[in-house]
DNA sequence: TCATTTCCATACATAAATGTATGGGCGGAT
DNA sequence: ATCCGCCCATACATTTATGTATGGAAATGA
């Protein structure tokens, strides 16, 4: 047995103990509702641990989303990794990913739920755009690498990822989260995003944009 | 002056006046905030007022969530209204909605929040699944007089929509809002959704998808 | 004028949730 | 064996929010 035991035994309570419960009710509940009496209760302990291992409540909700950030750069410096596979078929399971396993469903709502969270708390909000960032500055680079020019590419690249965090949010509320229609909608996404402006409306492509 | 009095005069409250001090403090600090001392404070009021109008502050709440369907559902039916100009026009300022105005921003911002609270509410989960089914099949409408067929109008508003509301999501932390961008990306929007599949990939659209 | 309704303030009782202070059990080190 | 540090329980003080009960001012209607 490794020597952080995880949830399974329960004679002790290390500080991941509190994170991982505490997300759990972030998660479905709020972040409002995190509070150290109900964790506690749920651990089976009294506030006197929590009191012990965290100086205050900030702090939990603070290693809460640090332990997304780090969590989620994971993810993501993990696909930069094979960043040199052919771009369609990272572009493939960039689009699958959300919807692969109970584990990336699970990241879905995590990050839902901070996402809701920064809309008041600054540190969540600094995280969740760094966060952006960053898979913004991936999926535009795969465009680039299936060829698009690089304006074209970020522009891609945001209304993917756009209609990749609306799906999420969709999903929540379960109703179209059939397999079959998921799988169809996936191709036809590929199809849209990998296909050139201007396939059936061909104007003018490119006036005077001036911004970035 | 009309009967009902807006928040200009400052003498008495109607329960509109609590509900859209809820609204403005849901909008930005969630609904776990909206309590109603704090309302009260904030309207110049005490607590005294607030029990005379409403029974509970579920009620509030339940008034504000009634409050945003009705808009909401408002706002729909006068884009059904037009529906019979040229699709185009009707995907055109469908997609340039969003940003036109700052009502639309703080709509957006409400219904952001909404959805955040129909994480763990029924009825605003209710109530917020009516919308999106609304709208999906309006916008799957549009698609269709654009002459897609049924199901690839379907699964083009589905994905549209989900860009939408991403893309809400994106610009509450406002980096990419510059209005060029916005211009570019939106006319990106129009021709990606308005292009026939397989324009840069031309392999089997269409294999077993059983599900509807 | 006077009574009634409307609308709000005040005071009280209760319930949660936080943080602190203190003490105690238990295992490892000397 | 005992002392010490880790980990937790208990008890207390404080804050915050809810809901209720009651009273009162101001308008309204007869």
């Amino acid at each position: 047995m490794p020597k952080t035991r995880a949830t399974a035994t329960r004679s002790t309570c290390t500080p991941d103990t509190w994170i991982e419960a505490a997300t759990e009710v972030l998660v479905d509940q709020g972040v409002d509702r995190v509070r150290v009496d109900v964790l506690a209760q749920e651990l089976g302990m009294t506030r006197g641990s929590f009191y012990w291992h965290f100086k205050d409540r900030d702090e939990l909700l603070r290693r809460v989303l640090q332990a997304w950030r780090t969590r989620a750069t994971e993810a993501l410096t993990a696909r930069l990794e094979r960043a040199h596979t052919d771009p369609r078929e990272q572009l493939q399971d960039l689009v699958s990913l959300p919807w692969r396993g109970r584990a990336a469903l699970r990241a879905g709502r995590i990050e839902l739920a901070i996402r809701a969270w920064a809309r008041r708390d600054d540190m969540a909000a600094q995280i969740v755009r760094e966060a952006d960032e960053s898979r913004l500055g991936y999926i535009a680079q795969v465009f680039s690498a299936l060829g698009f020019a690089v304006m074209d590419a970020r522009r891609r690249a945001y209304i993917l990822y756009s209609a990749m965090l609306g799906d999420s949010l969709l999903s929540e509320l379960p109703a179209h989260a059939s397999q079959a229609q998921r799988q169809a909608r996936l191709e036809l996404v590929e199809g849209l995003f990998t296909a050139a402006i201007g396939c059936a409306d061909e104007r003018r492509t490119e006036h005077a944009h001036a911004g970035d």
